[in-house]
DNA sequence: GATTAACCGAGACGGTACGTCACGTCTTTAA
DNA sequence: TTAAAGACGTGACGTACCGTCTCGGTTAATC
């Protein structure tokens, strides 16, 4: 992934490459406008921030932003995936199992909204945004992937039934958990996990 | 819901009270506006659209919209709920064929633009305007009414197990729908439809 | 002098002319629009002022308004006219004594800013109005014309030189007035007239 | 004066004071602005004249203008000082020369539009603008300064009684020039200035 | 130690959109 | 026909934010 491709302007990404001339980029910037960005949009919303005031709280200079992101969406979208965990990849033997320990995790992680409250401001971007929509789209695709994971192990090992779409079970799994957390506002919790397994499970079990 | 807490700067919805005096408000300019609005919005996007370009192509002035709404988002709201049709009841008599008939309605109206297109930027609005969000909350039970009904009598008849959860299974029908539209752009058609149905109504019933 | 001339849209000036149709026009709307009009311009300034206040202070819509006066200049300039009395003739026998009363007398007017206080509007508004400016000339003309006469039959009387520009003898007497009024503030009073006459006087004297 | 009483927003005068920070204030947007502010209402008049225009007018953002001053009023009483050349103080060794000269150079600016054609607006704007009444204050002493210096050394030399009030002299001097240019229309030439000296001299000389 | 190049903060810049206000006109119902 | 009420198109206002661009001043690596 190149820096365009990332829609950063000069990042490194922690390589260190040449060792370049003159004064070097001031180390801390990085995180106090990736902090400041945070910050000002748990307090005034995606919509209402400026980078005025995030360059201001993070005692920088806009020109300093600039330097380092090339747009206002490129930054959110960097601290937004800064304030991610990975999601682990889960084996513990069992497709049930692993079923359990994924989906209670992503549960708690939706419920304690770090990324998820910004999601919709991602996704509204994302639409005009193609850059956006490209970085989310592998948010996505990583967040997918351990489920996958587990539902590929689980026909290896026959626990699962291979003559279904693996992406419409995924959708099943997941899909409740992004529209409650959206539009309906419904709890997604391990009652939620409980019963959606209990509903998906025995038609996917040979 | 009174027109304040509607957000709309003394609009009547529908309601004829006393009868007002002075000029009446221009009749064709209500509609002039909203159809401005979707059709500037579908162009250049929610995020690109500007108020002078709005009154413009309604030939109408921008005093005479913020006449009519208190702001660019009332208007905008009010825009979409125009252009939602009501989704009809189903009862054909089997909770399959009921189903069957709902979901790929569903389907087509998410895949065909119109209010979906917008969804992202509905749903990222509502997260910073209190109204916005109830608006969006009974959009979203609507949605979910017919859907609930047919479950309903399928429960009634005895077609569909009463031990389940109703919202889990409303959640895995319409969840994915949500899901493809928004996140993984993944298409909604009659083969999801299908699958959904495979994986979901095995269990539901007896 | 026409309606068109008078900047007035449709006013009789008192001549009652064929009975008209329909429902007579208010008869204390105009005294109520202009007396609303000298207030408001004392309190916001002839700058700060607008239609909309003023017509709601006469208790008048701004169509009445307009159907009485082309413009707001109209209405301005009918109002400051309607505050000012003429100035009456003055013929005490003697120029020095005339002269005396009518300084004074217009001393005492331009000290109390009757119409004094708006002549600066007035003559900014005249300077782009064409229709204005040729109303102040009648204001000018008017307020000149006493003191034209006293110098006239001063000649006549043989108690002024003959040999001199009747007008240049005005503007030294009343340049002065304006001077202060408008530019240096300097107080317009018994010892202005007094000091002017004694500058003025014996060098217009035989 | 401070620039708050300047009614300018960080205006520097001249004055080379601490060095200041970021990029410095584009050199020649300031005239730029002033120009194009009297361009424009040398065309359509100050009345008529937009900030917007001017912007345009003088490649410069609207933003620009308003960071330099305060308000519309603040940029045109700038402008207008900006147009302003200093009456320059006259000795030719006699009062009577002294008169001549400096009254036919008033005659001259006042017949030739610059300052004066500006200066009904002036008025009024500063009859409620107490900033620009102080500044237009400082113009009208300016503007008296030499004549009162050439009545002065009349006054010293002899050639001028020293018993009259010498305010009242000025006023009669330069009284008619501002009632012919604001009221009347009359001619403001060199006839006039003769007919004034012939009027006013043979008193004033003992 | 001097040079040099990239960095830094501050903040001005041209644009563009915002929501408000006043003008003078127009369109209702009521008198 | 005129009245009050008030909506209308027009166009300027002054503000905010965008992303870019100077400034004078650091701060290393190179010479």
């Amino acid at each position: 992934m190149t820096d365009v491709a990332n829609g950063v302007a000069g990042h490194n990404g922690g390589v260190t490459d040449a060792p370049r001339r003159g004064r070097p980029r001031s180390a801390g910037a990085d995180e106090a406008i990736l902090t400041a960005t945070l910050d000002v949009a748990r307090e005034v919303g995606f919509r209402g921030m400026s980078m005025d005031v995030i360059a201001e709280r993070a005692g920088v200079s806009k020109a300093t932003i600039y330097r380092r992101w090339a747009s206002k969406e490129a930054l959110v979208l960097q601290a937004l995936r800064s304030a991610i965990n990975p999601m682990d990849e889960v084996d513990l033997g069992s497709v049930r199992a692993d079923l359990v320990t994924y989906l209670n995790d992503l549960a708690d992680r939706m419920a304690s909204g770090n990324m998820t409250d910004v999601l919709p401001h991602l996704i509204e971007w994302a639409v005009h945004d193609e850059q956006l929509r490209v970085e989310l789209d592998g948010y996505v695709a990583h967040r997918r992937q351990p489920l996958v994971a587990i539902l590929t192990r689980g026909i290896e090992r026959g626990e699962i039934r291979d003559d279904l779409d693996l992406d419409t079970i995924v959708d099943a799994f997941v899909g409740p958990f992004i529209y409650r957390k959206l539009l309906t506002g419904d709890a997604i919790d391990a009652t939620l996990v409980d019963r959606l397994l209990a509903l998906i499970l025995p038609t996917i079990t040979p």
